[in-house]
DNA sequence: GCTTGACCTCGAGTGCGCTCGAGGTCGGAG
DNA sequence: CTCCGACCTCGAGCGCACTCGAGGTCAAGC
């Protein structure tokens, strides 16, 4: 079950197109080791980006998205790398982003009712208590 | 009816205390026009904080809290320092932030379910789909 | 055979938001 | 009088996450 030449890949152009990133910023990751491994080359050297690839950059996204630094992906990513056997490491590093991200957001929400009053106060539905 | 030498007001060590911003932090946001005006200074030349630049520097902490960029609280700022007649702008400024805070959050927790999916993976939870 | 354009690498540059350090002043305690 | 600690200014430095540009390769189309 040799499977031969199957797809060719998508370029860079077109993986950028598709995940939303900048070529630049797919090199950029792949680069600095955010990839799970070295994406695909054609013949000529160029990249040739897979679906299993999309589908990563699309977690890279999304983890990123939720203000997961730039270095952390690169240590999920590692462990991935890793093959099996860390499980319970990329789990926890799931779990305490997760965790950071709720506390972050119930703050922003917190901000944010604040800042709500004082936009009702600009429009005259609640009386101005102090500052400007 | 002249006030004369009512409450010293707090150093700078305190105002960071309070705030919970770092004196390097309060200078920085003075010299960089956030604050409405300069703040008063004790005949040492050392920086006295009144409670109403406490109050302030709260609302600053809200927007940076939510995420609007210095330069845009400066504009605030600008605003409220040149007195009457643009509150229509500041609440513009205002709702537009606010808005934007909404669809970053929105965003946030959408992909934030994409993750929580991942972790139960990890937790055995359900059924892994393609990607590790 | 020459041009065009999409891609390549490598290293430097950018914008943001602080953060730090050198060198100095000031006022009160000993 | 001296020392200390808290403050001052000014300018440089830093970490992050890209972003850009110079200089080059390669293959397809004219």
């Amino acid at each position: 079950m040799t499977t031969v030449a199957t797809h060719p890949g998508l370029t860079i152009a077109e993986a950028a197109a598709a995940s939303g990133l900048s070529v630049h910023t797919l090199r950029y990751y792949e680069r600095d080791g955010l990839m799970l491994d070295p994406v695909d080359r054609a013949p000529s050297g160029h990249r040739r980006y897979t679906e299993g690839d999309l589908g990563w950059i699309a977690l890279v996204n999304r983890l990123r998205a939720t203000g997961m630094p730039v270095r952390e992906v690169r240590a999920y990513a590692d462990l991935v790398r890793a093959g099996d056997g860390n499980e319970a490491q990329r789990l926890e590093l799931l779990r305490a982003h997760h965790e950071r991200v709720l506390v972050e957001m119930e703050s922003v929400r917190a901000h944010l009712v604040a800042i709500e009053r004082k936009i009702d106060v600009y429009e005259g539905r609640a009386a101005s208590c102090v500052e400007p």
